[in-house]
DNA sequence: AAGTGGTCTAGACCACGTT
DNA sequence: ACGTGGTCTAGACCACTTT
C-alpha cells in the first residue's frame, strides 16, 4: 500500500490525438485499493484501514473514500461491518458461500453439500482450456474431477482446471485434508481470490461415464455450466465444467 | 406525488413489545418514489423531477434524495443522464433490452429476436399458475404461445401466463399488430413494468409438441426456464415458462 | 446563460461494537 | 470513552445538454 499520482483535475492537455480517459477521484482510489488487493496487502477476512485513515493517507475527504468503498463493497470484495470496521471478502462465510453455487432444491430448505475429491492430476492443457484461462496450448494444469452430493444423493459433477503454475503442489491429499468450499481452500492455501465469474448453462444428454457417476441413466438431459472464475484483475483462473442433475434441483437466477 | 410524514429520527419509544423498524431518510424518500413509479404518476420514458425540486419537495438536502435516486438507478428502475435529468426505465430501449433475455449465441454477434404469436387464449388458471401469480385457483388467466427464431432457426417457446384482470382486452390481433419486446408491450398497451424477475432453469427432454414447434427430434434435451417477473410494489404478474435449444445458443450469466 | 446530474469537501451527529 | 461505519447537511465547482 503505497502512495502514488491521484489527478486531481482532468488532464487539460490530452494532445491533439490521445484520448483523455479522465476517471474522478473517487475512482482513483478504488483502483488503488484493488491493485492493493491484488497484492495481497490485507487478506481475506482482514480489516483494511479505517476511512478516516485511508482519507488521511490518500489527502481526500473522508466522504470521497467511502464512495470508493461503497462500489468495491457493492462488488462483493469488502464486506462493511457497522462499528467493527471494513473487511476484505472472504469464502469462509456463511453469507458468501452460496454465492457462486446457484443450485437450490425445489422444496425444502437447501442442504449441505457433501464433497467428494474424484481426481486430481497434471495434464497439457487442449485449445480450449488454454483459450479459457489465458494459458498457451500444452502448458501445465490441473485437473480435478469432484462430485458434490445433497443428502447424499449424487447432482454435481464438476470438471475443474486450474493453471499449473499458480496452484503449484496442488495435490489430491490436499484436497481431500480440506473440508469446506473450494474457492476458500485456493484463498488460503495459493492466496487467490475469486471475485467475479461469469458462466454459460446448456441443457445436454449425460455419457456413460458422467451418467455413472451420477447414478442416472445414460441420456438423461442434465445442466451444463461452464464457468470462468476471475480474480481481483480480472485475470481468469479457473475453468470449471459442471454437470448438474435438475429433477430435485434447479439453476436459480434474479434478473434485474 | 403528494406530499407526505417522513420520519425525522429512530422512534425514541418503540413502545414496550414493538420493534422500532426506523428507516433512513433517504430509504423512506426511496420508498416513496417507488410508490409514484406504481401510481403512474410518471410514465416510462418521462424524466422525473430533478433532484433539487424533489429536495426542496421533500425538505431534505439534494444529497438525500441523490442517495435514493442512486438506489433506484442501480435497480435499474431509473436512468440517469448527465445533463438532461433522470428518467422512468422502458423496455423500449435497446440498452435495457436484453436485460431479462440471456441467451446468447456461441459464436458470433447476437442477432435480432423473431416474434411469432402462436395462441393467445383465456383459460382457468391451475393450481401452479394461481399460485405463482398470487390468484386463486380457476381464475381467469391470458395465456399466449410464442415462438421465437434467431435468423430463421427456431430457438425458444415460450408459454406465458398473465392475470385476466389486468391485460384485459388482451388478443392475438393486439400482439401481431407490434413488433418489439413483449414488455415495451405491456407497457404502454397495460400500463404494467415488469421491474424484476426471478428464474429457476433445469435440463429437461422436449416433449412432442415443443420439439415440433423447435424443429428438434423428440427427447432431445433442452432448458426450461420458469420465471416469474414482478411489477414495482413485489407483485408477481407474468409467469413465462420458457423452452430454450443450447444447441447453437446459450443462457448466460454473471456470477458476482 | 441556465438547468441538469456528477464530484468533492468539511462538518455534524447517530448507531454499533469494543475497551 | 473511543473508534468504527451510517446518515444528513450545505455549499462549491465541474461536465453535459438545451435554450
Amino acid at each position: 500500500m503505497m502512495s502514488e499520482a491521484l489527478v486531481r483535475k482532468p488532464l487539460p492537455a490530452a494532445s491533439s490525438t490521445g484520448s483523455a480517459a479522465f476517471s474522478p477521484l473517487y475512482r482513483q482510489i478504488k483502483d488503488l485499493l484493488v491493485q492493493a488487493l491484488d497484492r495481497g496487502d490485507w487478506k481475506p477476512g482482514e480489516a483494511i484501514p479505517s476511512e478516516t485513515e485511508l482519507a488521511l493517507r490518500f489527502q481526500v475527504s473522508q466522504g470521497t473514500v467511502r464512495k470508493a468503498v461503497d462500489e468495491l463493497a457493492a462488488e462483493n470484495l469488502l464486506i462493511r461491518r457497522q462499528g467493527k470496521g471494513t473487511f476484505v471478502s472472504t469464502h469462509h462465510e456463511a453469507r458468501v458461500r452460496f454465492r457462486f453455487l446457484r443450485l437450490a432444491p425445489n422444496q425444502g430448505e437447501a442442504q449441505p453439500a457433501e464433497s467428494q475429491i474424484l481426481d486430481c492430476k497434471r495434464v497439457r492443457a487442449s485449445a480450449e482450456i488454454a483459450r479459457a484461462l489465458e494459458l498457451k496450448t500444452g502448458d501445465t494444469v490441473v485437473a480435478i474431477r469432484r462430485l458434490l452430493s445433497f443428502a447424499s444423493v449424487p447432482t454435481v459433477v464438476d470438471d475443474i482446471y486450474l493453471s499449473g503454475v499458480l496452484f503449484k503442489g496442488l495435490t489430491a491429499e490436499l484436497l481431500n485434508g480440506y473440508s469446506g468450499p473450494l474457492y476458500g481452500f485456493f484463498e488460503t492455501e495459493f492466496g487467490i481470490s475469486m471475485v467475479r465469474a461469469e458462466e454459460k448453462v446448456r441443457a445436454v444428454s449425460a455419457d456413460g461415464e458422467i451418467s455413472a457417476l451420477l447414478g442416472i441413466s445414460k441420456d438423461t438431459p442434465i445442466l451444463k455450466v461452464d464457468r470462468i472464475s476471475y480474480t481481483y484483475a480480472d485475470r481468469p483462473v479457473e475453468l470449471r465444467m459442471g454437470h448438474y442433475v435438475t429433477n430435485r434441483y434447479h439453476y436459480r437466477n434474479s434478473l434485474n
